[in-house]
DNA sequence: GATGAATGAGGTTTCATTCAT
DNA sequence: TATGAATGAAACCTCATTCAT
């Protein structure tokens, strides 16, 4: 009796609309309209699935940051040492290659002048954030836990973020004026030489192998 | 005949109003209204000096920028070395002290998430950005233009800008959990080893005392 | 075959549910999905029972116009003289004691908001002030049928009826400052007083002996 | 310099519109589109003057307040004794004739309903009764101050009260099945009997005449 | 230069009602 | 009977811009 729930569907549905949308045209000019044209849906139905337009940006909010924790989660599946580890955390969030998602390093960018002001996706944007921070922490200190203090870490951990942050502003903004892929190499080499410089930063081997007669 | 032209002040007046108003309500929430109520005038008043709102945006970008600007060439003032001049250059962006303004850092990251779709807007801000990447890949030069590849001065110019940049914005999102001033103090960290390491990062004695009677 | 038709029980339950959103928000504001919350059921199954909303606003007015009727019947199970009937009808009305019911009475001052401008509410509303002018008039012949022209009783009735649907109005607006249960007793008085004021308006012995045995 | 106000013009324009429209359609009825075309103005000027469509709604109430306090103010110009001014008193809320205003009527009924819910009108609402209460208080008491104790005449004027905002709602739901113009007179009659039945109740002279070269 | 009324397009949101399940 | 998704019209309100004064 009755209809089987599709919200789910639907509400992954809107976000991604709004993702589009608003790469095009700001979250303000995301319109309800807008965003359900785009999902091929009616704007009554959006306010059915999201109670107000500032809740789908708060459920992208978090589909964008379950973006970057994927891609991480993917890329450090075969990390063995902590220095493959690190190098997978990096390339998650800088390397282009696949998997890395243009219109979502926009939406990033504008979730990030959003939190400036608006205190419900601030705090998404800072959990997101500290939580990297902790895994970065927590990484270099695998790394270099007994050369460096922890203050050193910390302040290491918060420049890579930093950087991580500057350099998605700068590739949605300067596409061509910028050296090709620079962030994901230079963070590494800042984070080696802070470190002492010792380790080797190769990839990985690459998991296709691997996935021979493995479950995942 | 008659009245003086008060123009230029009005100008300064409205950018600063949307300065203002920006860093509560964001470019969209900051009706012509809210502008002309923050500035003490009227709405009408705002398109006597403006032809449309989003020209005191393109204004607003180039008065930040000049913010910056003049930050940097007060401190370089009496900067010597190029040593002193990097110095000069991250401090004016990072360095909190005196002249550090919150609300046009807020503002700025603002305009940074304008230009990733306004075409004006992000023509003044790689214009800005441009500049800035010229100037401190040539302070970069000087000071180790022997031992680095010039391309290796663009990544890292390119690295410094971005972490610059991701600071801003860490700064305004995340004003508590940052270690303090952690961006000014690795940069130049990170710039010193990069080029090798060897000159030191102190700053030139302070302007007040030299001043005097000093021509230079 | 199959279920027992609960139809009764629903619509019961979806007026009742009615009178309590509007005593909180209004007709207009007691949406289709704000009664169905209230009475545990879908809006769906709202439209199931009642084929449009104003339907059920119909069947609230029925309702309350029956309560009252409830509450007199009952009153007046133990009235043997017209004098005691009378003063039944009053605290039928009137009284608050035992069976008032304030949201009722919140929603009959509604109902006649509704009855100015809507007429299938007005028609049923000037019925049930038909029938009270009516059942009032007989009374009031009965005890005075002798002394008084049918004129005046008609506009004795009128008077009485007025005084009713205000005291409801002022009970509900102004609970506080209104004289403590002024209504029953001013009415009572007025009446004695152009009836001639010779009997007695003492209430009709309690029921409280007879309900033994009493199925009722 | 500048453009000259007319703002209390085009409210009170507003206001009246409102009174019209929510006779024929209710408050919620009473939509912006509905009263800017009544008042003949567009929907965006009616929010210009009004932050919402709720201060109408209030200002409206203190309007029809106002017109009642007027009426009595001016019927009450000639009254002399204080049976003339309880008259005039009745006469200015009950009487048909020159001045009474139907709409005005309906309205009131109207906001009384809204007053039932809405705290802001509930509160101007109930001002607006205890202001009539003090004032017919006062008048009862310079006719039967010597007779009647307070707390009888504060019960006198509760009900006379009542029978007055319930004869406004029969008197737009009923206006042809109730006794032609029964409220005034058989308020008069009522007091002149609670009070002791020994005065006059006869209108004040014509005003008309009296006028003329008497300054009083 | 300056004011403040006025406009009109367009935004978000609500909601009675319908309908597939 | 019952569910809950879906619709589309319409509501209130906002706001950049224009214009008479």
């Amino acid at each position: 009796m009755g209809r089987k729930s599709n919200t789910e569907e639907r509400r992954m549905q809107i976000v991604n609309a709004l993702l589009r949308v608003m790469t095009k045209k700001g979250y303000e000019g995301a319109t309800i309209q807008a965003i359900a044209a785009e999902a091929g849906l009616t704007p009554g139905l959006i306010h059915y699935h999201f109670k107000a337009k500032r809740e789908i940006l708060l459920a992208l909010v978090e589909y964008v940051v379950s973006i970057g924790e994927t891609r991480y989660r993917m890329l450090s599946v075969d990390a063995q040492t902590p220095q493959q580890q690190l190098r997978a955390f990096v390339d998650a969030r800088l390397a282009l290659g696949k998997g890395a998602d243009p219109e979502a390093v926009k939406a990033w960018v504008l979730i990030g002048a959003e939190a400036v002001r608006v205190d419900d996706v601030r705090e998404l944007y800072c959990e997101a954030i500290a939580m990297q921070m902790k895994e970065l922490a927590q990484l270099l200190w695998n790394i270099a836990g007994d050369r460096l203090a922890a203050e050193d870490i910390r302040k290491l951990a918060a420049m890579v973020l930093a950087t991580m942050e500057g350099a998605y502003q700068l590739a949605v903004t300067n596409p061509d004026s910028m050296p090709k892929n620079f962030a994901a190499e230079m963070v590494m080499e800042t984070i080696v030489k802070a470190c002492g410089g010792e380790f080797s930063t190769a990839k990985p081997a690459p998991p296709g192998r691997r996935r021979k007669g493995d479950a995942r």
